[in-house]
This record gives C-alpha cells, sequence and structure tokens, in this order.
DNA sequence: GCGGTCAGTTGACGGAGGTCAACTGACCAT
DNA sequence: ATGGTCAGTTGACCTCCGTCAACTGACCGC
C-alpha cells in the first residue's frame, strides 16, 4: 500500500464516525443510517491538544461538548485559593462539557494529562440534529445520566472506603474502561500523576506512594513509574471491598 | 369562603404546575402558555409518602421522574452488604430520578424522610411533550447538569474539606435552599437524622454530635435536636473556607 | 558530563477523626 | 406510670493517614 492512500484513509478516519474505532463507545451508539450522517456533520474536528493545554476553563462560555478520541484529560474545580479538586479522568470515547449545560458557562476545567485529540460537538448545531432525531436524544439523556452514575461511584469511594480500598477501586477501575477500549487491562500506562491521583482520591500524594508499594509487596501489582501491572486481579478486586464495616449505615 | 370551595381549589392547586407554589424552581421554569399546558398534562400526582417509605428502590424499572412538592427525600446507593452512602437530600421543588435514565433501571433508591408528596412525570410521556418542545428539551437538559454541578459541590466537599467545614457548608447549603423557597433560611427544622448527616458527609454520627457541640459552645448555632437556629451567619460562613491549605494540590 | 528541577519514595511523628462504651432523654405501647 | 427502644451526646482511647523532612532518580538544558 502506498503512502498517499495511507494518509487518505486516515484523513478519512478523522471525520466519520461511522467508520471511527470509538463507534460504540460514543455518542452515535445506537444511531444509524441517515441519522447517523447527519450526526456526524455537525463533529468538527479539534486540533491535537498538547499535555498541560486546557480544553476549557471556568467561565468560558458553552460552546459544544467534547468527545476524546486519543489520549486522556482530566477535569477539576478550582477555588479561589488556587485549590482542585479532580471531578474525573476521561479516556477515549468518552464526553466532555456537561457541566455548563445548567448556566451555559463551564464551571470546571478540562486539562490534557497527554497529548490528546478530540471532536468537537458544537451545541446549537448538535441541538438541531436532536430535536429531529430522537434517538439521539434520548441517547444524549443516557450519556449524561452516565455521568452522573459515575459521580455516585467516585463519591461513594471518597464517602465508604479506606485509602486502600479507594485506590484498589480506582485502579480497577482504570482496568475495566481500558478493556472496554480493547487495550489491555492488566497493563495499564497511567496518564495522570501521583498528585493527580491522591487528588482524586482526596488522599495526599504520600499515601498514595506508600499504597503503590505496599501492593507490590503483597504481589499484587508491579509498578515503575507511571507503568501498572496487575499480577493478581483477583486480589486487586477484594481489594476494593470494604470488609471492616466501619462507618456502617444501613439505612435507617 | 366556604368550605366545598376551599377543598375545590386545593385540587386545582394539586394538579396546575403553573399554580404550584414552585413554579420557578421546578421543571416548568421559562415554559409559558399551550407548552406549560401540555406538560401540565403529563403530570401525575402520587399520593403522599409517609416517612421511611421509598419511592424507587435499586433495580426499579425506569418509569418516571419525580418532583418533590413537599416534604423531603433522601437518594442513596447501598452495597451488597446493606452499607448505604447517601448521595443527596431532595427539597420541594427538586427534581428525582434521572439515576435511571442511563440503563432504565434504577441504581440508586429514594426515600422519604418525612411525610411528602410528589409529582410523577411518566417519563413516555415526557418525551413525546420534550420531542414537540424544545425549550423544555433543554430545560430537561440544565435540570440534569444541575444536578452534575451539585455532586460536584458534593465531591469538593468530601475531597477537600476538614469534618467542621464540611459541615458548616452543609447547613449554609440547606440555608440557602431553604431560602429559596421563601422560608426563614436562619431556622432550620432538620427533616434527616444525625445519621444521615454523618453519612452523606463520610463522617460518623459521634463527629457530627461533637460538631455541633462545638458550633453551639462558638455561638455560632443554637441547637436542639433537629431544630437549628443560626445565630451568626458570618462566622457559619468563614467556617465553610479551607484555611489550613491542607491536602493542597493547585494544578500541576 | 553536570547541575537544576521536579515527580516520586520512604521514614518519623502527630493529630483529626474513628471506635467503643456509657449515659440521657424522646417517644411509644402497654 | 413503666419499661423498651432508639436517636443523640459525651468521654477515653487508638489508628489511619496527613505533615514534615530527607532522599532518589528521571529528565532536560547547557
Amino acid at each position: 500500500m502506498e503512502t498517499p492512500a495511507t494518509v487518505f484513509d486516515l484523513n478519512q478516519l478523522r471525520r466519520s464516525c461511522s467508520s471511527c474505532a470509538l463507534y460504540e463507545l460514543c455518542l452515535p451508539a445506537g444511531i444509524a443510517g441517515d441519522d447517523l450522517d447527519r450526526l456526524d456533520a455537525t463533529v468538527k474536528d479539534k486540533r491535537a491538544l498538547d499535555r498541560g493545554a486546557m480544553l476549557y476553563r471556568e467561565g468560558d462560555p458553552f460552546e459544544a461538548l467534547y468527545v476524546v478520541r486519543s489520549g486522556a484529560l482530566k477535569t477539576f474545580v478550582q477555588n479561589e485559593a488556587g485549590d482542585a479538586q479532580i471531578l474525573a479522568f476521561h479516556l477515549p470515547g468518552e464526553i466532555l462539557g456537561f457541566d455548563a449545560l445548567a448556566s451555559n458557562l463551564h464551571v470546571s476545567q478540562a486539562e490534557a494529562l497527554e497529548r490528546s485529540s478530540i471532536c468537537e460537538l458544537p451545541y446549537a448545531k448538535l441541538q438541531q440534529v436532536t430535536s429531529d432525531v430522537p434517538a439521539l436524544h434520548r441517547q444524549l439523556m443516557r450519556v449524561i445520566s452516565r455521568e452522573v452514575v459515575e459521580e455516585h461511584r467516585h463519591l461513594v469511594m471518597m464517602g465508604r472506603q479506606q485509602a486502600q480500598e479507594q485506590l484498589a477501586t480506582f485502579l480497577k477501575n482504570l482496568a475495566d474502561r481500558y478493556e472496554r477500549l480493547h487495550r489491555d487491562g492488566t497493563s495499564l500506562n497511567l496518564p495522570m500523576s501521583r498528585y493527580d491521583i491522591a487528588n482524586y482520591l482526596g488522599l495526599v500524594v504520600e499515601t498514595i506512594s506508600r499504597l503503590f508499594s505496599r501492593m507490590e509487596e503483597m504481589g499484587v501489582l508491579e509498578v515503575n513509574r507511571k507503568s501498572v501491572r496487575i499480577l493478581r486481579p483477583d486480589l486487586l478486586a477484594t481489594l476494593c471491598r470494604t470488609d471492616a464495616p466501619s462507618r456502617r449505615n444501613d439505612v435507617g
């Protein structure tokens, strides 16, 4: 195969939802035929974001929703002192920007953790399509609802789990999401720093560091900087479980 | 005014969004005229829920969204051990049930904290109206987005704040929401137990108890069982602020 | 190579908040 | 009234995890 053809194919890939590798994971899931073409037409490509680059900032006007095509991002809120709380990490196929629907302003910020490419869905155009395509409307609601459910998971982790359970749950969740992307879920290459993980879980970086060491001693993980190999997925799964019924509170 | 007329008026009130006291806070905000009538027609009344009664359970099929008309509810998720994490408390005008949009099953549970009455919005009927009324569609998205933003607040509270800051923030938030309902925001009558508050904040009941006592000693509150009077709103506001830059992590 | 910087690790120590236990006082059924 | 139950309070103790500090090793520009 000659080089020009390959380049052309790549460009095609970059513009067509139907041929995108993330097809079933992304917004178009469940959309077909003409409707998919119409959705396709609303998608604007966004040039790649370098590590550290911001996709949107707090206070930015709401213009679009964004889909991660490759790479990874974090979203976070910041208080006036500059103190941040990371809300989520976003992998390929995941959609960002729903925070701005309420007030037409972004109330959180999104930053690339590594070089990433993004599909942009201008909301005005998206609305035109959704009003004609009820299936897309439902799908969009479903995606926001997934975000709500995902935040429930985050809340449970923070509110009910001990530090080690939190980190185990975090790693397992990441592994599951990588597997959905047809990547190896046992050999992770973490796009985020230890600081980011600590912040996300409401802990400090030293605690994360100690926990990685401890889980390595236990034979659960093999850790080398950003690379984490899960040697014992079964053990990792048990570490996620809160065995001490501490902070117990079955519903009264 | 004779009794029969009064009763009739009350029944009218119970069925008309446009004359409901929660009008501007509820889903219909920003909807007018014919469109409001059409929305109105989809609203089914739900008989009152007694304290402790469940509005929906985990695994229930998704049938409707619900608006609190009076009273208060809590929503929570439960793990297999029966351990619960409270996700939110819901006051009049607030909408519940979005968790089920993703999978058509409820993944959380909703329970009345006191005798409450509920408006039910059957989702099938609601969808018909939203597909004809784009403004309602946008409004619905906005309401879900508010839920996402509200969960961000909860995450920041849990992840970045100390116990006393958390409780202060919790009380201030409750006071603000009561004021939006045109109720006195300085004299709260907590619908939830100390256990519920502790669970919501990821703490234990003893800590909540001690904090109430401490804030009473400081002259910020006057506490008597479920009744909390805010004596010094200014001090309460300062207690919400994280002054020790602990767990610090400005964005890297 | 060499020094600077910064992410990450490890140890020693302390404190915020969890645990356990005892007590008080509403509230309720008999 | 009386006893039982359960929400809430308070104290004594302990532990998990945060704090502080020192160190290691990538990585990078010179």
